[in-house]
RNA sequence: GCGGGCGUGGCGAAACUGGUAGACGCAACGGACUUAAAAUCCGUUUCUCUCUGAGAGUGCCGGUUCGAACCCGGCCGCCCGCACCA
């Protein structure tokens, strides 16, 4: 028996070393295998990772390592997020540049996840903050730009009038500058935006094709997008001369409704405050104009949009009711998107909450259309609440007693009938929630939009040759503001069509875009083109992509619509870029608090003699608060140096595998590593029993005994089925798979002590042992390296084949049966597997405990379900 | 408010998607080995009872079925996403 325990912080720097300088994980573009794209979402550099990082990566990282044994020529890589606003709050914090920070940051963590023992192709890193990488992205935006996928048009910002800068709305808290606590304002700035509403169908229809997505995930992206289908009327404006009314109104207001059906209980119209007859109206109208600006002011917060009363203000005007109804007054209202639709509605108070709370507070006439079913008219009110649901439509005319879809497609036809001017008053219109991308940044760490403004040419495309544009190295954040917009010569340059002085664009990209096709990146070797199209073809889609639920929208739905821009400006031949997406949970942990309510590092706090927590050194007592996501603020972090010197990332990766749904939440405790530990160092003795008592690698006997077949049934059907665990990312059932058969081997070496090993057992324990740590392998890399060396294989496991499976020994002779009588488990029996219904039945009529319940009677009915249960009815 | 998901021992969870509920692990308890400890190994561990056996049991109530954690209906509780989208 081997009695050295296993040394993983002696054992995996060497394994590390040796798979580094054979350079095993580099991937050739050239290998004639099947491909297998595997990779994590990667991460932004900001500074350092803790264990609780490092779940995603292990996940992919077993992928990984399974697929190549499996035969794929696997491409895992890895790169960094590295643009983004803290690299700038450090510059600021620290006094020193955002590249230095990102870069240093970028060493660190390298160091950390390579001891995590990644199988990652290092040489084809990236960073997306490297001229290379972003001057492709230059070019990328030039082609949308020509392709008429980016335009640029005036939009909304949060501004802080204190620090003179625009700010992304999670720096505004409680509508207040997060640094300066400044009232933000919202002003209006020419911005970049990439035109994916165009691609709404499309990004909707294509949802349907990714069928390894979770549903979860493309309902969001559904509802994001979020189609409708309704129909734009016109409302014709009763020009009856209004004192004060400027000259020349439009003759009409278009709106967007989802519920025609309700058209003959509309009492009002509303226009947005953005409207453009609003602001037509504002220039003479100064009590308008006010309105206006007090919804403006309106919170930016989610609390504040929540709780907003409906305000309105009456202009004063009248549309004509399209279908013989009464004329309807105008209001302009906070409540009416100008981004949705037409940024008009009609209101129809007694079958909607928000025209209802509106029409209470303005006095407004609620007249209900639509009866509930079963509900008597005489008896039905809305005068508590507005009725959404299904119905009969009265109070209607023509669509009195249709129901409401019926109801919709009536209005819908007689309005496209109705002819006015040249066109009908109603038309059917498909409407999407999801608006254009805005790309611009007022920041300096970003990817320079890559456009030169010039008085008379406009804004004009960087030449070709004059890419990448570079951010320039001496700036200074010790002004607010952007550090592009002051510097003294970087934005001063000649138009490149006449050469006249002009101005660089001084925003760059959200970093979104960066992130939107990196994986495209990877697929081509270093040294050669970003973008290769031959590389993207031969290697996209990604076969599983694996990131937090947090990017379910906003990444994946860009980076989505990337790829299709892309390819219509054939750059790539694909439409969606990843086939597999998984999300997997976040690690947790106890938070620690002492008696001062300052929070506490976990290797801060023991227990003492009686098991309570306490402060290490002081003995003071620490209340323990509920497991959280890791973070540095809450101090529940472990970092994965400490791991790997009391443990070994083997058991930190067994760990992260184990027990929970890979999906879930996993709560890291003591108990769970030292768990983990255990079991680690139980494989090394198991295996280094087994090479004990079966020191040779033997020929396969002819024939095996009883034992010896038993476990070579149980090590074939492990590795079966584990490798089924991992197709299905289901690590946990794997890792209990794993267990149950360390159990069995255990028995089957203690049994095996006590006789002789005979060379049919010997030849089974060799191969007990050689499959577990095949199916460990890519779970615990250096523990398995380390067990193929003490098995005496050649090589390295890293670049050894998945245990061979005979399928013979997966199929058992015979099956044991349960019993059941009247649905209760009353026994068993074993029957030979193919055994006829009939013959079952026969051998479960023929036992005693069968006879005593029928106790003589005939069974009324016997179910025998083929391989797996018996129900007699008695 | 709208949309979606989930409720199984003291805990994390399995259950081949309608067929032996609680595999596997953690924790706990008992035992072996040891001068002792650590490590390891062997047991016990859903609940109840009249305990060599029997009954109940997958949030609660009901239904479908020979058979339900799984399907259907209605409650209760928790979690997530969206949020004035007309």
């Amino acid at each position: 028996m081997s009695t050295e325990r296993y040394n993983a912080r002696e054992a995996e720097p060497r394994w590390q070393k040796i798979w580094d300088e054979r350079g095993i994980y580099r991937t050739r573009n050239d290998d004639p295998r099947p491909k297998y794209y595997v990779l994590e979402m990667f991460p932004y550099p900001s500074g350092r990772i803790h264990i609780g990082h490092g779940r995603n990566y292990v996940m992919g990282d077993v992928v990984a390592r399974f697929k190549r044994m499996k035969g794929f020529n696997v491409l895992h890589p890895m790169g960094w997020d590295a643009f983004g606003l803290p690299a700038e709050n450090a510059a600021i914090e620290r006094r020193t540049h955002p590249g230095k920070w990102t870069y240093e940051n970028i060493a660190t963590m390298r160091e950390q996840l390579k001891l995590l023992g990644l199988s990652l192709d290092w040489s084809r890193e990236i960073a997306t903050c490297d001229p290379s990488y972003y001057g492709e992205q230059q070019r990328i935006f030039l082609e949308f730009l020509k392709g008429g996928f980016a335009y640029r048009r005036e939009s909304e910002v949060n501004w802080d009038p204190v620090d003179n800068t625009v700010l992304a709305n999670e720096q505004v808290i409680d509508g207040r500058g997060w640094r300066s606590g400044a009232l933000v304002e919202r002003r209006k700035l020419a911005q970049w935006f990439f035109r994916i509403s165009d691609a709404s169908e499309e990004l909707l229809a294509g949802l349907d094709t990714l069928e390894r997505w979770p549903d979860k995930v493309r309902l969001m992206q559904r509802n994001w997008i979020g189609r409708s289908e309704g129909l734009h009327v016109r409302f014709v404006l009763d020009h009856t001369p209004a004192e004060g009314l400027p000259e020349a109104l439009p003759a009409e207001i278009k709106v967007y409704t989802t519920r025609p059906d309700t058209l003959f209980g509309a009492s009002f119209l509303a226009l947005s405050p953005s409207h453009p007859l609003t602001e037509q109206l504002a220039a003479t109208n100064p009590a308008l104009a006010t309105f206006v600006e007090e919804c403006r002011r309106g919170g930016t917060s989610t609390a504040e949009i929540e709780t907003q009363e409906k305000m309105g203000y009456d202009t004063g005007l009248k549309v004509r009711h399209p279908l013989d109804g009464p004329d309807l007054p105008v209001y302009v209202a906070n409540f009416v998107l100008m981004e949705y639709g037409t940024g008009a509605i009609f209101g129809c108070p007694a079958h909607d909450q928000r025209d209802f709370d509106f029409a209470t507070k303005y006095d407004l006439p609620i007249t209900p259309v639509v009866l509930p079913p079963d509900v008597d008219p005489a008896s039905f009110s809305v005068a508590d609440g507005p009725y959404e649901g299904e119905g009969t439509l009265f109070n209607s005319r023509l669509l009195d007693g249709l129901t409401v879809p019926a109801a919709k497609e009536k209005v819908a036809l007689a309005l496209e009938n109705q002819i006015l001017g040249n066109a009908p008053v109603g038309e059917r219109a498909v409407n999407y929630r999801l608006r254009d991308w805005g790309i611009s940044r007022q920041r300096y760490w970003g990817c320079p939009i890559p456009i030169i403004h010039c008085d008379t040419c406009g804004p004009v495309p960087v030449p070709e040759d004059q890419l990448p544009v570079r951010l320039p190295d001496d700036v200074s954040f010790d002004q607010p503001g952007n550090p592009l917009d002051r510097h003294p010569s970087w934005k001063h340059v000649n138009c490149p069509q006449c050469g006249a002085g002009a101005r660089r664009e001084t925003d760059t990209m959200d970093t979104f875009v960066d992130s939107s096709w990196y994986f495209a990146r990877f697929a081509s070797e270093p040294g050669s083109d970003p973008l290769q199209k031959q590389a993207a073809d031969q290697w996209l889609p990604v076969d599983q992509y694996i990131g937090g639920v947090e990017h379910a929208i906003l990444h994946l739905l860009y980076s989505r619509f990337f790829i299709r821009t892309l390819n219509k400006l054939g750059r790539v031949s694909l439409k969606e870029p990843f086939a597999g997406l998984f999300t997997q949970g976040m690690i947790v942990h106890e938070t620690y608090k002492d008696t001062e309510g300052r929070w506490l590092f976990p290797e801060e706090v023991e227990r003492d003699g009686e098991g309570r927590p306490v402060k290490v050194g002081t003995g003071e007592p620490v209340t323990i608060g509920l497991p959280e996501k890791m973070s540095k603020s809450k101090k529940n972090v472990v970092p994965p140096e400490i791991v790997a010197d009391t443990y070994g990332v083997d058991c930190a990766r067994w760990f992260m595998l184990a027990d929970t749904p890979p999906e879930r939440d996993s709560e890291w405790t003591s108990a769970g590593i030292e768990g983990a530990w255990r079991f680690v160092q139980r494989i090394w003795r198991l295996v280094g029993d087994a090479v004990v008592l079966a020191p040779d690698e033997i020929d396969r006997p002819v024939d095996f005994g009883a034992e010896s077949l038993a476990l070579r049934r149980s090590a074939h059907k492990l590795a079966a089925q584990v490798a089924e665990d991992v197709e299905r990312l289901r690590f946990n059932v794997a890792v209990a798979r794993v267990h149950a058969f360390a159990n069995v081997f255990n028995d089957a070496l203690a049994a095996a002590r006590k006789g002789d090993v005979t060379p049919d057992l010997a030849f089974a324990l060799r191969e007990a042992a050689t499959f577990l740590v095949g199916v460990v392998a890519p779970m615990v890399p250096h523990l398995a390296e380390e067990c193929w060396q003490v098995l005496g294989r050649a090589g390295l496991i890293a670049e050894a084949a998945w245990p061979a499976v005979d399928p013979d020994l997966l199929a058992e002779d015979s099956v044991t049966l349960p019993i059941q009588i009247n649905g209760k488990r009353r026994g068993e029996i074993v029957v030979a597997r193919d055994a006829s219904p009939a013959e079952v039945e026969k051998a479960v009529l023929a036992l005693d405990l069968i006879a005593q319940a029928l106790d003589g009677r005939a069974p009324k009915r016997i179910i025998v379900v083929p391989q797996r249960i018996v129900n007699v009815v008695a």
